[in-house]
DNA sequence: CTGTTGTTATGAAACGTTTTTATTATACCG
DNA sequence: CGGTATAATAAAAACGTTTCATAACAACAG
């Protein structure tokens, strides 16, 4: 069965192509009797404007798309529900695109007629990507790095703050020899969240030693492997807590420690990231700092939305985490 | 900055939109010298085809629909990853929709021009939407039902028989008394995995007790407490296995089981469905029926494909799973 | 010199909308 | 009854593409 378009509905209800348009976008300049009729055979004929049709000329799409390199996890998927929420609240659709390649980008910041673009693409999105919204003005909002502008605008989890607050906590609790598991050193949450552990360690006048600073990739497998290497040195001092990227990376490293004979906390403290929802069902539950993903999730639609109906302009929003003291870290006194 | 159309490209490499487009299009009606020039100036310009006024015209977009009503939970995740991969490899691009809503529901398959849809929203999509995808002929494949038919089709897990399969390793463990935790009945796995239960119970001559068969609806927390409402009615026997709907049911069956002062698996085996990651992390390590999901997702892309590309036609796909025999099952012996 | 063929480039129509402008019908007023 | 304001509908242009028919031009055969 051919597509049925505005005409069908025209010819059908012996009306013009113009009058069915102004009928069923609730103008007032159609008669009732008039547009019931039309909204009956549009009915009928399950007519649906054809949204190809429709943005040519307006321009306007309702549609927002969320550019991300991957959906793997629940930090993902927490992020997507929430947002498609609050992009269904503010009248607008929510395209979830996963890519890497850097032509699918540009078709979508160019050539789909995005009202905006949300981008969580890490290492896959770089300079010329901005350069790119900024010369055609594409509204945008990051999710996983710092940057603003008048059209572009970034919601992020203050990972340095946490990261210090985290570090902060290990100490208080009177650990000195603190590692950590640093994560990807391309992606704004892995920068920023050593750079917290290593502000709380020169605030409190403890050295950081390299040694202690391994590459965990916010990765389980690479973690287990970085730490079981690290433990078979046993020429090296052992740390008395780790403070991992995030959670995978904690889990990694809490079996590294148990297989190695180490016991958590007894022996090691680990402080993990994002309270992904496994984190209470381990053993030791995962002491973390959990990530206020659904709320900059709605932060971001909102800023995007803004922006888009210049109704504000980029900034850089910054959101606070919570330390939740589980069952992995805390037993250490000062005298030990 | 006014978005740059193929109009701009043509005026500035002095040449016909008709050259322009053919150029890109990498026709061979274009004289090489042309082509490079027209090239070099679309680069310079950003110029990206608008995919609007291309759609209106060639009515196809290379572009396919995922509905569905949720994206939570590693289920969802996995499938939406393997699908994305395989559409890409295949030309095409994967637009995930979250959404609940009738008309949403309609805009995408009738509005956007998709050429198919991939459909697995549950008890949201009903026979009216079958209807429409019928009359309008519009590619669709189910992953969440069987129905086929010339333009539909659908993949799906072989929930029947995992069913029967995993009531069977129980019976032949020594179990009788078996009890089944089911699902949404209006899911298509959730009627499929009681049926099998059901056919290996009858199989086996072994009554089904109808008091043994809850209502867990695939749900952690409402199975923890269907389960505990069940052992504090203390009348009644007690089931020596669950078949759990899925693994989340299992995992709150095995917590109310745990609660209530029961140890699984010496004194009820508890059986899931899906092999979540977390299965292998919890204590007792989950025994579950594991879902190719993978597969699934690439074998449904498959074949929404092949109807759109008219090599193939729709039909019902069934895939078998594996028994992961863990932790969590298999202590009872015959003698108990 | 005419007609044919082949290669490139162009012009114009079409896709399905919305929107602006024009047309028609109706009612009202002096 | 002529004129004018009002309401309802229709016609036409425009959005950015692709595609098909046509044009321009050269080379070449007869």
């Amino acid at each position: 069965m051919a597509k049925v378009t505005i005409k069908d509905v025209a010819r059908e209800a012996g009306v013009a192509i113009s009058t069915v348009s102004n009928a069923m976008n609730n103008s007032n300049l159609v008669n009732e009797e008039t547009r019931a009729k039309i909204l009956e055979v549009a009915e009928r004929l399950d007519y649906v404007p054809n949204m190809n049709g429709r943005m040519l000329k307006t321009k306007r799409s309702n549609e927002l798309a969320f550019l991300t390199s991957s959906i793997q996890g629940d930090y993902f998927t927490t992020f997507l529900g929430s947002m498609n929420q609050q992009c269904n609240d503010m009248g607008y659709t929510l395209n979830i695109v996963i890519t890497r390649d850097d032509d699918v980008i540009r078709n979508h910041i160019l050539g789909k007629g995005f009202d905006g673009i949300f981008i969580f693409l890490g290492e896959w999105f770089r300079e010329a990507g901005i350069q790119l919204l900024e010369k055609h003005r594409i509204p945008a909002v990051f999710l996983d790095r710092a940057y603003s502008s008048s059209r572009i605008g970034s919601v992020v989890f203050d990972s340095r703050r946490m990261g210090y607050q985290a570090a902060k906590y290990l100490i208080n609790l009177g650990h000195r020899g603190i590692g950590f598991l640093e994560g990807s050193m391309d992606v704004f949450d892995g920068v920023q969240r050593k750079q917290g552990y290593l502000d709380a360690m020169e605030e409190y006048g403890l050295p950081v030693r390299q040694e202690f600073v391994l590459d965990g990739r916010f990765d389980e497998l690479y973690t287990y492997n970085a730490v079981t290497s690290f433990l078979r040195r046993r020429e090296v001092e052992m740390p008395d807590a780790f403070i991992a990227g995030n959670d995978l990376s904690a889990v990694g490293c809490i079996n590294a420690l148990k297989d190695a004979g180490y016991q958590v906390p007894q022996d090691v403290s680990v402080v993990g990231f994002d309270d992904i929802p496994v984190a209470k069902y381990l053993s030791p539950k995962l002491t973390t700092v959990k990530n206020p993903i659904s709320l900059q999730g709605i932060a971001a639609v909102k800023m995007l939305v803004g922006i888009i109906q210049e109704r504000g302009c980029g900034r850089v929003e910054s959101l606070a985490g919570e330390l939740l003291v589980r069952e992995s870290s805390g037993v250490m006194l000062r005298d030990k």
